[in-house]
DNA sequence: GGTGGCTGACTGACTAGTCAGTCAAACCGA
DNA sequence: TCGGTTTGACTGACTAGTCAGTCAGCCACC
């Protein structure tokens, strides 16, 4: 991607973070950038192109981040998915990515390219934690489950956490356990608790939840 | 709620649904119905305004339907509770009303007036949730265990469930079992196998879903 | 005949998209 | 190496169209 196209992209997620999908104009894109409204015409034919583009931009580097790791043992692997989902309302960028992903979900219904990208991502988030699920499951680390259905319970849960999170704002903590926690941190502690724990194969352990995060965040 | 009230309600669902909330104009809420956009505008100052108002309708309705239903145990409750998640693609009017609400949602954090209404709906589903925990541990048909939490994760997986399947359109049904099964299905019959049926105390059974969502059927 | 519900015609603000033209860098033949 | 030419990135000014909101007045019913 050119230096430009590369501007104009961070100029569009500044833009959907400070105006939201239904608000925003090409000027508030052009505003959010050091170049004209015009230039962003001269590269994106229209609005809409130009969206579409922003989209696939945001869903091909969200895939490719999930594609690491795969030499780890599938209990390592499935707690990393999971804790690649735990943010924190101070993580603005996260939150903001998200948000404009969440419009533009709602969108999607109402325009084909952007509900065939929206399919796109959802099968690869599946099928990544269905194959580690069936990794484990060959291997003798987990039970015997269904890994598709296992897949979409998990993936449903955290997708709901965070689509609460974001859109419940400031006051989204929790007030469990005497102290506030984001939606996405208790949801994955629950899920490791109630659903991955229990199909661990006898005398397994699931690496620590803290330890994961810690390590995730040196990555970044 | 006067009958022209009634009727412009109408024209908003009827209209974001086949514009959606970012293109929708007070033209498209009058052509859905018999009246005039200045019709609109006397009953409701702005276009905010009547968006809001629509808003608060829907939530309402929404809180209405949960209430019932409190002299039943609670295994029962909940799972009418979590069936109440349960649509198919086919439900038409279901689907747009959720599709409405999840754009509403994603404009949250640009409008305050949206926010408050969404949590005060969000903190109305979960508490309604746990309280039906509480009230089984309390008579020993659930084991002890924490409540919000478990209603936490509860909420997030059905609203993670119903997000999907209404925003990855028609090709939404999971290939699983040999068979074709909708999100909210797949997600609901999970739930109640992997987390509720686990916290049931020794000897109880659940209510079959297929009754239940008969029944729930029936009822409206 | 007055009042409340309602309308059609109108307006000013705003928006996506266009277009003619600028400018600097790359290119190229002598 | 120099002059001229082309090219691609970019811009400001413009246009046609759309939108929310206004307003004067209509009309059915009290």
């Amino acid at each position: 991607m050119s230096d430009a196209d590369d501007e104009i992209m961070n100029a569009v997620a500044r833009a959907l973070r400070s105006h939201g999908y239904a608000d925003l104009t090409m000027q508030d894109i052009a505003d959010e950038s050091s170049k004209s409204k015009s230039l962003l015409h001269y590269h994106h034919d229209t609005k809409a192109d130009l969206l579409i583009a922003f989209l696939d931009d945001l869903l091909t580097e969200y895939e490719q981040r999930l594609e690491c790791r795969a030499d780890q043992p599938p209990e390592q692997r499935i707690v990393d998915f999971l804790a690649r989902f735990v943010f924190t309302p101070e993580d603005d960028e996260r939150e903001a990515f998200h948000l404009a992903l969440l419009e533009m979900r709602s969108q999607g219904p109402f325009n084909d390219r952007i509900q065939a990208q929206l399919e796109r991502s959802d099968r690869l988030l599946r099928e990544t934690l269905a194959e580690i699920i069936a990794d484990g499951i060959a291997d003798g680390t987990f039970e015997p489950v269904d890994p598709d259905r296992t897949a979409a319970l998990l993936v449903a849960a955290l997708d709901g956490a965070r689509t609460r999170q974001i859109t419940l704002g400031e006051a989204n903590e929790l007030p469990l356990d005497g102290d506030n926690i984001t939606y996405t941190r208790a949801t994955v502690e629950e899920l490791l608790a109630q659903i991955v724990e229990p199909i661990l194969a006898e005398g397994g352990t699931l690496p620590d939840l803290d330890t994961t995060l810690a390590e995730l965040d040196r990555e970044d």
